[in-house]
DNA sequence: GATGCGTGGGC
DNA sequence: TGCCCAAGCAT
């Protein structure tokens, strides 16, 4: 396969020059100025922003960020919570990994850096969960850094206005399109103000004109000067991720019941949602009655209609059961047995981080109850 | 370098 | 409806 133009450099290398420039007057004036995490240099709440914004859209983060800030205000207080309230906290925002390194990050900034946020792309860039582009925006919006993010945003408009061709996720794709966001920040002696403002344009640009479906290219600062503009490429650059089988797998999920509460489980820290509480589950039918008959429950159980939910690289068909504890067990002896599990009321699950199908199904329960 | 990792919005 | 993907990172 023939190697294909990663930029055509030479229509557009007069906006080499005048890019960062002109970005920055459009974001003055017609970027976002008041979204929760603007309007501070605290690193903590740039952090945290950054970290919930990660492969997550802005209207998704706003809430989880203003009761997560509400419950954990400051980086010491983060460190010394426990996990579970921080899953509890996170929970149906997704990608909890995501939680889990926030919480070791937290740890490591009190622990190793006294509290306060290293302000070098490279020094953030060595903490968990922060790669290069949330250390550059962490970076920029807190210390006024001359570092350059690459999030989605950024590569959809590098890819049109300067037409480059290739899938993103592809290295040398990727590697091409840091080189030229690179190229176009502005120049060394430029003011802190001026470093975030380019920066969030970038975001700005992206996430408002130029967004996916269809760009707004007669507000954009660029269209003149724009490739994908010029040939009416919007709709096909950046180019679509290669499609890719997306495979089914199936679960036996067991809801235990005792009057108005339900049997827990924490589910391990890796895989799919790690470190989450979620249902006793089974690879088929009787392996989950077998697994209901050690938990105490009763004979037989009832059947709820399947629910599937889709992740990103596999499908999810859940098949519930329900079972209620037998009199004769006593929910004193499961609670004895270990850490990893819990009885809990069906009113009180959002003090549990239980993952997003799993707290559908137990809410219409209990609304089923009521 | 490829894969695993959630959930919800937009069309 | 089904498909694509969003302020990516870790392994």
């Amino acid at each position: 396969m023939s190697e294909p133009a990663i930029a055509s450099i030479s229509p557009t290398f007069a906006l080499q020059f005048a890019f960062a420039e002109r970005l920055i007057a459009w974001q003055r004036r017609h970027g976002r100025h008041d979204l929760p995490w603007q309007n501070t240099r605290d690193p903590y709440r740039i952090w945290l922003s950054e970290i919930m914004l990660q492969q997550t859209q802005v209207a998704t983060v706003i809430p989880y960020y203003a009761k997560f800030l509400a419950r954990f205000p400051d980086v010491a207080a983060l460190a010394a919570a426990p996990i579970d309230d921080v899953m509890a906290s996170w929970a149906g925002l997704g990608y909890y990994s995501r939680a889990r390194n926030l919480h070791r990050c937290a740890q490591v900034v009190v622990e190793q850096f006294g509290g306060a946020f290293p302000a070098t792309p490279d020094a953030l860039a060595q903490l968990p969960g922060i790669g290069r582009s949330t250390a550059a925006a962490i970076a920029s919006f807190a210390f006024g850094a001359r570092a350059t993010i690459l999030d989605g945003n950024v590569k959809r408009v590098l890819a049109r206005v300067f037409g480059v061709d290739g899938f993103p996720g592809e290295k040398r794709v990727e590697n091409a399109l840091w080189a030229l966001a690179e190229s176009l920040m502005p120049a060394a002696d430029a003011s802190d103000a001026d470093l975030s403002a380019y920066t969030q344009g970038l975001m700005d640009l992206g996430a408002t004109l130029c967004v996916r479906g269809k760009p707004d290219c007669a507000r954009c600062p660029f269209a003149e000067d724009c490739v994908a503009n010029a040939t009416g490429r919007q709709r096909e650059l950046p180019a679509a991720r290669p499609k890719k089988a997306v495979p089914t797998r199936r679960t036996w999920m067991l809801v235990l019941r005792d009057g108005g509460s339900v049997l827990l489980e924490r589910r391990p820290p890796a895989g799919i949602w790690g470190g989450l509480w979620s249902l006793p589950e089974a690879a088929d039918e009787s392996s989950l009655a077998e697994r209901a008959r050690t938990l105490g429950a009763t004979a037989s159980l009832d059947t709820l209609a399947p629910l599937t939910h889709t992740f990103t690289h596999f499908r999810l068909d859940i098949e519930p059961r329900v079972g209620r504890l037998d009199v004769a067990a006593t929910r004193a002896s499961l609670d004895a047995r270990d850490d990893d599990s819990a009885w809990v009321p069906l009113a009180d699950i959002e003090a549990y981080g239980v993952p997003a199908p799993v707290r559908k199904l137990l809410d219409a329960l209990q609304g089923s109850l009521l």
